[in-house]
DNA sequence: GCCGTTTTCGGCCCGACTGTTTTCAGTCG
């Protein structure tokens, strides 16, 4: 983890800690709110805790948050951590990950029954002791029975790939009810996050009459497990996360090894929530679902200060009123859209990625973010020579089907011998291969390169004159993950000032539950990227998303050049695009500074230029079809083209 | 513990569902 990350957890842990104990409920407020503002930091917290000023700057952290953080960078503790987990027994702390279970409960758990662990509360379950304590009746009891079952599992959240095939299944599933129009997901799935803790699906409905049998049609679809919840429009269940057939999700994205690092996700449900609406809050309930929670309270707060009050049913006139204004036949002033309520709030229309409470209330209009539609080059991707699955001829006709003007084969360097990395004689020979392809096939360029090893000490897997004979180079780290972070920026940086490198791939190395990866100091890798104009890879499989979302954000505000490649080893890899573009729109990524939007005329001169003394034997660019020949589709332009159905 | 075109002190988003309660507390999103 980064520092970012132990800071917000240290503080998010003091929120907790302050919640058991019964501490000021607004003072956990405060640190939690601090934990996530540090959390979506695009700076390392390294250099801003050098001045207290800057920290102090930051919304949501006051003096207070900024000595513990100052703290914290000097000495890696917090005092008011330390002091505060004196208080608490460690277990009595994990009892908190019982979902239902919060932290009333668990203080009396702890202080009236004397429950200090997750196993001694099963036994106080099974001795029926439990009984005894305010609040506790058989129901409760079987429902916690249940619930730390789940917590023992020891769940982590989903990766944001493996969700979304889930999500997809219900949202179909629901849209063929009768009595439905329209149904689709919202939560942190919808704006795009590397991982999801659970589903939301909104379903709309023609007559409020058909909630109930619509609301009971979700809970008894095959993949539910556990019903966790069962209200008129709200219910949860359990979920199993992989379908009958043995694979995940309809198939659409499909798990599989890759070069022995990218294996099967194991994990057997997800809690997904439903929620049943009528068409006329259709507007209001997607933004309340989508989120974020900090988004929508800044949302609400802007509202009361507006005279108003918005709520899951829409925006209405705040008239002091204790009831809410749907109950009591008040008219809304929006409801239908999301676009409408914005608008109604003087804002522009806030694209669901951007939804993170990071000053996307501060925009005036809705930034052109960069679209899956935009992309015209895949410039990462691997064949039969090294460790893909496709000919190159394949490769290249899946890419030119997929309306691409240039795909570069970028085969592993020899260094990276498990995933067949190719020796100098033979990556000779693979690029008069590759040359021969783009020679014969038509409408689409094809480019020879290499995914060169960046080797522990920052130096790369080939000699010089091999690598100017590449028209694309990608660096990226493949071992040596876990060096100490300093060693770690000066590797990358090693690799950046390299004349011959175009791209940064998957700059950290990590494996999104699974390998932390590399903890470079992002900051001077955006700046020297800046300087020797090289771009920083967003590589798009679900399970690295690398760079992630703030990052791209700190590369964007510096200019810096990005890629979003998909890193292909078999066809289905093209699909894993959507989720490097909902990575590159949560760090605001425009098309201009995404060299894989480029015309193919600019993106080869852009990698020329990168040769010195013009050595390169690069082909020259094709005409392309100007008819796109596959039409991709995002997930946003799909849940938009909904919303405007609806 | 943070924050301020009502405030430097007194506020701090809003509703559904559940279970154990005779009117509400706790949890979640």
């Amino acid at each position: 983890m980064s520092l970012n990350e132990d800071a917000a957890a240290a503080l998010a842990k003091i929120a907790r800690l302050q919640d058991l104990l019964g501490m000021d409920h607004f003072r956990a407020i405060s640190n939690d709110r601090a934990a996530r503002a540090v959390e979506g930091l695009s700076q390392d917290l390294s250099a801003l805790a050098e001045s207290r000023e800057s920290l102090l700057a930051i919304d949501g952290i006051g003096p207070k948050i900024a000595d513990k953080l100052i703290e914290f960078y000097r000495t890696g503790r917090m005092q008011e951590l330390d002091d505060l987990q004196a208080q608490v027994p460690a277990g009595v702390l994990q009892m908190l990950d019982v979902p239902g279970l919060g932290p009333k409960t668990a203080a009396v758990l702890w202080k009236q029954g004397g429950i200090e662990s997750i196993p001694q509360l099963k036994a106080a379950i099974d001795s029926g002791a439990l009984l005894d304590l305010p609040r506790m009746g058989e129901k409760s009891i079987q429902k916690l029975k249940e619930s730390i079952a789940i917590a023992e599992e020891g769940q982590k959240r989903l990766p944001l790939g493996v969700a979304m095939a889930v999500a997809e299944d219900f949202v179909e599933s629901m849209r063929r009810v009768k009595g439905v129009v329209d149904a689709t997901y919202a939560g942190s799935l919808r704006r795009g996050k590397e991982t999801i803790g659970d589903i939301d699906v909104l379903v709309c409905v023609k007559k409020p009459d058909d909630a109930p049998h619509v609301a009971e049609h979700f809970r008894s679809l095959p993949r539910v497990n556990q019903v966790l919840t069962a209200g008129a429009t709200k219910s949860s269940v359990r979920a199993a996360i992989r379908a009958d057939n043995g694979r995940v999700g309809n198939g659409s994205t499909e798990l599989r090894s890759k070069g022995g690092e990218i294996e099967e996700v194991s994990g057997p449900s997800v809690q997904v929530d439903l929620r049943v609406l009528p068409i006329e809050h259709w507007g209001a309930a997607l933004m309340y679902f989508t989120g974020s929670k900090e988004h929508n309270i800044r949302l609400r707060e802007r509202a009361l200060k507006q005279g108003r009050t918005l709520n899951d049913y829409g925006l209405f006139p705040e008239d002091g009123e204790d009831t809410p204004p749907q109950t009591r036949g008040i008219k809304p002033i929006a409801s239908r859209t999301e676009e409408e309520i914005y608008s109604a709030m003087g804002l522009p229309y806030i694209p669901p990625e951007l939804r993170e409470d990071r000053s996307e209330l501060e925009l005036t209009k809705t930034p052109r973010l960069i679209e899956i539609d935009d992309i015209k080059a895949e410039l990462h991707a691997h064949t039969t020579a090294s460790d893909g699955s496709m000919e190159i001829e394949e490769l290249a006709t899946e890419a030119k089907r997929r309306g691409f003007h240039t795909i570069a084969v970028t085969d592993h360097s020899k260094s990276s011998a498990i995933a067949g990395g190719l020796p100098v004689d033979r990556l000779l020979e693979h690029i008069n291969a590759v040359r021969r392809v783009n020679d014969r096939i038509k409408g689409i360029t094809v480019l020879a390169g290499s995914e060169v090893d960046i080797l522990a000490d920052g130096s790369l897997d080939y000699p010089d004159d091999v690598l100017a004979q590449l028209d694309v180079v990608v660096a990226s780290p493949h071992t040596a993950l876990s060096q100490e972070p300093s060693v770690a920026t000066e590797r990358l940086l090693r690799a950046i000032r390299h004349p011959h490198v175009h791209i940064l791939g998957h700059p950290t190395g990590r494996l999104i539950n699974r390998r932390a990866g590399l903890s470079p100091d992002m900051a001077k890798l955006i700046a020297a990227a800046v300087e020797h104009d090289v771009a920083l890879e967003i590589n798009a499989h679900w399970m690295r998303l690398d760079l992630r979302d703030v990052h791209v954000r700190a590369a964007v505000d510096a200019g810096c050049k990005l890629a979003i490649d998909c890193d292909v080893h078999a066809p289905g890899d093209f699909d894993n695009l959507r989720f490097g573009i909902m990575t590159a729109r949560r760090g605001w990524l425009t098309p201009d500074l995404c060299i894989n939007t480029w015309s193919a005329t600019k993106l080869h001169d852009w990698l020329q230029s990168k040769r010195s003394g013009g050595t390169s034997n690069a082909p020259p660019s094709k005409k392309v079809p100007t008819k796109q020949p596959a039409k991709r589709s995002t997930t946003e332009a799909a849940t938009k083209s909904r919303t405007k159905r609806s």
